[in-house]
DNA sequence: CTAGCATTCAAACGTTCGTTTGAACCGTGG
DNA sequence: CCACGGTTCAAACGAACGTTTGAATGCTAG
């Protein structure tokens, strides 16, 4: 069993996976052909179905490559913040959600920030069967995190919490899609977009202030 | 002159708008096709290219209908606070800049529900050309909008309120979409989804918080 | 050396897409 | 009454799509 055919084995997957996640980010599922993709990753046409399947299997197999990993990592980071002593602070806890997405907009080179540009993208995909995965590739972390804010917040109504992730959720989708459709970043220094230590410290000053917004309107309207 | 022909002059456009509108918020501007939308619309397949000249053109008329007029209320709202004595706080900038899209959100019977989703998903489309049709018809709204926050926050560096003011057309733009794509609006009282001043005294409370974060650690970090 | 297997390849399949065509329809003004 | 402009209609157009096919290729094991 020779060992240098073990990398060549699957570098059309790997070149497959990488046009996708790219031109997936650029023009959208639909508007990238599967002509189109395969010319870009340079193989053959039927190479997609022949190693994925389908298109449909290729989108999967887009989002499972990193998500797989990059969720795991959110759960490993709140393991290591509920193994200490004290118990974590809501601030804590976004940047523990925070920080695998962020050493991907780091990762030029590899990838990931193309990646992280279609992630936010898809969370509004029309597409249903594509939102399911997404959703149910999340759903354990979700849940372990809106357990944790619950107990770093036990003064906050759940129901409230909820709707707080929620718009946590969306800053961040937006931020990273960041389209520039409303020319807003047009307005700041370039090198400053995909700073990742930057990003991160501003997302989370405004994240946590956000999280920890007074209640009072919200529960004298609710009532 | 008679006066009966002016409404069912234009009958048609507005069935092929109110089609457009709810399938491309269901579906997507690709994954809908004319011979979907014209037979949901129940006009017949060359109506649309007789009407509005092609899809692109259909695709900009449904965006102008709405936006336009809840563009120029936002602008509206905005020459009201800076027309009275006192300069406007950033909380009643924020509110000035959401109600007109909740009150698409209140609006059920006419659609406004339907676009406001739409929208919301459009921010992050690949389509360049549908990305500066919305870029356009923002920008005037944007500028004015900058300008008035950064006079009432005179501390706040520009550059930073230009971050967070994205980050909060991020939380309003994944929000509106609701895809509930992560599954968090799940867990929270379905009748409370579509509660427009419910929706606003939360959004307002999280922006306005978000807005006025501490900026010791920004600052610290960009130096 | 050869048989076998995974992979690659050019070509074609049937379907669906947005758009165009030219005739039919119909209320209105001359 | 007729003729005309605006509108609707069924039918067809060429292009592009995702997928399938069957032969060619190249490496591996016996």
């Amino acid at each position: 069993m020779p060992l240098r055919a073990v990398r060549p084995q699957h570098e059309t997957r790997t070149r497959i996976l990488d046009a996708a996640e790219e031109l997936f980010m650029q023009h959208g599922f639909g508007g990238t052909s599967m002509r189109l993709l395969t010319a870009k990753a340079g193989v053959n046409l039927a190479a997609v179905n022949y190693h994925f399947g389908s298109k449909d299997a290729l989108i999967e197999a887009v989002f499972r490559r990193r998500l797989d990993p990059m969720n795991q990592a959110r759960l490993a980071g709140l393991d290591a913040l509920e193994a200490r002593a004290q118990p974590p602070a809501p601030e804590e806890i976004i940047r523990a959600f925070l920080s695998p997405t962020l050493e991907l907009v780091a990762d030029a080179k590899g990838g990931g920030r193309n990646f992280v540009r279609l992630l936010g993208r898809t969370y509004t995909e029309p597409a249903r069967a594509i939102r399911q995965l997404i959703g149910q590739m999340y759903a354990p972390v979700m849940d372990r995190y809106k357990s944790a804010l619950a107990r770093a917040l036990p003064q906050m109504p759940l129901e409230e919490l909820v709707w707080r992730m929620h718009f946590m959720f969306g800053t961040l989708a937006y931020t990273l899609a960041a389209t520039d459709t409303v020319q807003l970043i047009a307005g700041c220094k370039p090198e400053d977009r995909y700073d990742a230590r930057l990003l991160e410290a501003r997302l989370t000053a405004f994240l946590h202030a956000g999280l920890n917004a007074p209640l009072g309107n919200v529960i004298r309207k609710a009532a």
